[in-house]
Order: structure tokens, then C-alpha cells, then sequence
DNA sequence: GTCTATATCGGGATAGAC
DNA sequence: GTCTATCCCGATATAGAC
């Protein structure tokens, strides 16, 4: 039961440092310390592991914007939170990009009938980004501001991965805190809170 | 001769649309008419061929920035003919995201030695936005902006290819013109807006 | 320059012993 | 549940004929 979750774990991190199709059953066998005979008698194919991978992924997701909604107060502070992402993994990312992406890339790519489900990855952050501008008040651009924070997190996480500069990161983070903070000063004067 | 460019382009669109390690050199043999046999006249590894690509790929877009700026006469219609990059290529990218991003992403997980040659066609991006920067007078920002510009295409690919949504293509475009409008006026007066 | 035939290797997947 | 041994296939790469 426990070999289980420690394949689906080696497995998770493979996949984002190596690619999907470039690590092999060999490969996350070696991580966890089995035999590759062991390793059919948990998993039967490779698209199944990718499966678990993506299900583990899911939740992993779900409970870290949980998380958020709980530490910070504030909708702002938690759409600053997602921002942070990109300063907080810089060092992952800088190495093998956004773990949702680069997925989502390749099995687009590979024309991989599990595409949707990373897809899937996607939208769990975009509706909680636009639950948060909801709840800030923006009714009508919502889903706007969410994909637009979307977009900054793929593009400054693409470039970070190309050029390696922590600086460029830095001034991107400023910039999205700057629109942010303009959105909400703009709506503050049309809609006051409460 | 002129078979060894067939396979060039051949490799660069299999290499776009499947991914460099996805595409094997049956596949390449098989779209330009060829024995595998005769392939390994003209290319005797596969990075060899991934070299070719490259280098094909750097002159096209030397071509590329080059016509833009005969073109258009104003340095502000050159970065908007590139951030119209994402709307013109919009088909291809939604099936298989921007090429140079969705290769140096391949290549940095792949842990392979052509990869800093992927870069550089980023790297020609960057200096020519850069340098319309410039001669717009923006001396101190004219990289940061440039990196901005090129963040927005890559956010804007990343999730035209997960989403497939072409309103969400155009209304970062519209944002970005936005900012980019925001900057022109603003570079005369002492007093910018955001 | 182009072909067919073939060597070699790695990876996905299975069988069966313990 | 874990192991070793093995099959099978696809992919890189080579040899040599035409």
C-alpha cells in the first residue's frame, strides 16, 4: 500500500525534472528502490501512473488553495499568494518550468488522451482565482483578472525557465501587485466595502 | 541538396507539432519520401538534424524581425506586429503552443546540450523588442519591457494551447496594446499614468 | 544519392518463482 | 508483494548493394 504512494511520488517528480515520455519504468523503479516486476504489480501501464499522477496532483492542488483561503483574510492577499508562486518555486522552475504547464504542453504534444485532465490543473487554479475576484467584486471581468494572473504565472515561468534571472521575476511580481493594486483602487471609488 | 533541406523542414514542423524526442526518424523519412536508409546520408545523429532545425529557425526569424521593420515605419507598430504573433499563429499554437517556448522547455528537461541554441531564438526576440524599446526613448526600461512583451506571448500561448479560447487571445492583446499605449503617452509627460 | 537489410539497444509489458 | 527472467517492439544507427 505504501510502495503505492511512494511510485506516485518519485513518479510526480520525474515526470516534471524528465518529461512524461522521456522517464522510463526503469527510472522511477530505481527512485523508489523495486525491482521493475514489482513495479507491474501496482501499476499495469504507463498511462495509469500518469493517472495516479495527476489525481495526486489534483488533490495536492486542492489543499493548497484551501490553505490559502484559510491563512490569508483578505482575496487580494490570496490572489498575492498565487503571485508569489513564481518567487517561491523560483529555483524548481528555473530548472524545469511550471509543473502544470510543461505537463499540459507535452501531452498536447503527444497528443495523449490524459490532456484534459491536466488541463484540469489549469482550471482549479483559474476558478479559484476568479472565486477571489468575486468576491472583491468583480462580477463581470472575474474570469478576465483570473486568466490574465493565469497568464503572467505561464509566461514569467517560461522565461524564468529560458534565462534564469531572478530579477526579471521580481520586476514581473511587481508589476502584476501594481495592476492588482490599480484594479482595486478603481473599484473601491465605484464600489465601496460594505 | 536540396533533399537535405526537405528533411529540415520536414524535422522543424515534426519537431513543432510532436515534440523533438517524439519524433523519430522514421516519421521525418516518411513525411519528405525518403528511406531511413538515405536519411543517414544527409544526417548522421539526430542532433545533428536538431542543429539544422535550429539554425533553419534562427534565419527564418532574422528574416522575420527583419521584414517587420521595413514594414512598419514606427517602432510602436513593430512590437505590435509581434504581440499579433499569438492571434496570427493562433490555430497552430492552440494545438501546439509557441515553438520556441514549448522546445527550450523540451530540451531543459531533456538535460540536452542544444538547448542554450533554443534560447538564442528567444534571445533575438528579446534585443529586437529591445531595441524598438530604445528608439522609443526608453533607455533605462527598454529590456524589462522587452521582457514583458515577450512573458505576455508566452502566457498568452500557454493557455491558448490549454484552454483553445480565442476572446481570451484577443483581450490580452488589447491589454497589452493598452499598456503599451499607457507607456508611449506617458513618455513625454512627467506624469504617467499606470 | 538512394535503396534494402540488419545490428544493437532501450523501454514497455508479461510469466512465474518465492 | 516482491523478485528474476524474458518477450516484444520501436528506434537509433550501420553495412553494403545499386
Amino acid at each position: 500500500m505504501e510502495t503505492r504512494a511512494h511510485i506516485v511520488e518519485a513518479a510526480d517528480r520525474l515526470f516534471y525534472e524528465n518529461g512524461f515520455e522521456h522517464t522510463s519504468f526503469a527510472a522511477i523503479a530505481d527512485a523508489v528502490g523495486i525491482s521493475r516486476g514489482n513495479f507491474y504489480y501496482h501499476f499495469k501501464t504507463k498511462d495509469e501512473i500518469l493517472t495516479a499522477v495527476l489525481a495526486a496532483r489534483s488533490s495536492r492542488t486542492r489543499e493548497m488553495l484551501a490553505e490559502w483561503e484559510r491563512d490569508e483574510s483578505s482575496p487580494a492577499d490570496r490572489v498575492r499568494r498565487f503571485v508569489e508562486i513564481v518567487v517561491a518555486n523560483q529555483v524548481d522552475i528555473e530548472s524545469y518550468g511550471c509543473p502544470v504547464g510543461t505537463l499540459t504542453s507535452e501531452l498536447a504534444k503527444l497528443g495523449h488522451p490524459a490532456r484534459p485532465h491536466a488541463v484540469g490543473l489549469f482550471e482549479l487554479f483559474r476558478t479559484w482565482l476568479c472565486r477571489q475576484f468575486e468576491e472583491l467584486g468583480f462580477t463581470a471581468e472575474a474570469d478576465d483578472f483570473a486568466m490574465h494572473v493565469l497568464a503572467f504565472s505561464q509566461g514569467v515561468a517560461a522565461l524564468s525557465n529560458a534565462f534564469h534571472d531572478g530579477e526579471f521575476v521580481q520586476r514581473e511580481v511587481d508589476r502584476l501587485d501594481a495592476w492588482l493594486a490599480d484594479r482595486l483602487a478603481g473599484r473601491s471609488s465605484e464600489h465601496p466595502r460594505h
